[in-house]
DNA sequence: GAAACATCATATCAAATCGATATATCGAAC
DNA sequence: GTTCGATATATCGATTTGATATGATGTTTC
């Protein structure tokens, strides 16, 4: 229903023209997803989503005029790399896909969807193109996740303290819990600062 | 290969026997697995651990004469339940799985590989069973994931600053670095702790 | 006291995802 | 010069997920 690859994908290709592998880095790079997502994952993903057209394959191997250049760039010695990849050379040919209007309305309602609590690898996902959200959407998302880890906090909490429990076993029960603590930090700041915006632009004491 | 499901069920069946139910329920409770894992991943995971020979179905809803309760106790009027349950009565039937001799040298051994190195959801739930292992498997294992995290930290903090990102993808990846961070503390008082016990019953220096 | 709802318990299905592998080109290293 | 690593797509089987079915029993509420 809510597939996150599919958010993914969709979030990357609103910014501009991707290929599969590319997406694949970018997904990393961009999107903070810690474990790279396998291939059998992301060529039938994108082979979905243009069959339900969201996404439309636009060329292969695209001779591209625009300088958008390959993506992980920061590198070092990419001048190089850019050159070729300019003039459509070297490696095998890309299928390059773009999102259609359909599929930046598809993006936008899977975003900002009310249904299923998300773990934290899907809220880092969403909060990660959290630019494509309204604000007060972002709040709205901001609070949910704050009330589930409030919650996780205190079962986490009470699992460190069972002495039931080996050494090894409630080490890990507390390290989670501090984990927890630090999303909530970071759910804290956030929210403080949609706030402050939107007090900003929308003044509503006084 | 190395399914992490497959380690988690023998790892709890190795202090006693439980049902599937109950795994599902002490995979959160005494593994920290944040998530619980779905019905069907675990059914058919103990349908295989048993056509492998690693358990063993030892009855369907036993009498249990042993005091051992239900699992999730630290109730508030688990009393009753527990009554109830020593003698067997409610609820459907249940089957109890019980390891086998060839599923405790498996454990460890699933438990100790060498292979694929692991995320943190995995590394945690290594942990978690950390005292099934040698002390020495316990440090190389935590050295392997300091390397791993080491590497990692540096790629979220050189995305943190990234000023391609947007404020809110760049937030993202600080709040992973910051993750990465408490992971590695935690990693080093591990680390500390296993090598002072060490030092303790094998002395070497002088 | 019965109707409604939550919890316990196993099971199965389609769809999604993973890990592995195949294939191929290119640049770099040795 | 050839092995290695990165780029690139594709597919396969096995595993996992999320949803749903089924049913018993315990708890709450009117």
């Amino acid at each position: 229903m809510f597939h996150m690859l599919d958010i993914a994908i969709l979030g990357l290709l609103m910014d501009r023209d991707h290929h599969g592998y590319e997406i694949r880095t970018q997904v990393r790079d961009r999107l903070a997803v810690s474990s790279n997502i396998s291939f059998g994952s992301i060529y039938p993903a994108l082979n979905r989503l243009e069959r339900q057209g969201f996404v439309a394959a636009v060329v292969a191997n695209e001779p591209r005029g625009n300088a958008l250049s390959t993506g992980s760039l920061s590198g070092e010695r990419a001048s190089l790399r850019a050159l070729r990849a300019t003039q459509g050379l070297g490696r095998r040919s890309r299928k390059v896909y773009r999102i259609t209007p359909r599929g930046r309305e598809e993006f936008v309602s899977l975003l900002a969807d009310p249904a299923t609590l998300d773990d934290s690898r899907n809220f880092s996902l969403r909060m990660a193109l959290a630019k494509y959200l309204t604000p007060s959407l972002r709040v709205t998302l901001l609070e949910r996740r704050r009330t589930d880890l409030m919650k996780r906090l205190a079962e986490m909490q009470t699992g460190a303290r069972n002495e039931q429990l080996d050494t090894y076993a409630r080490s890990v029960m507390a390290h989670a819990a501090k984990g927890v603590e630090l999303d909530l930090e970071w759910i804290d700041t956030l929210l403080s600062t949609e706030r402050s915006n939107q007090q900003t632009f929308a003044p509503e004491a006084k």
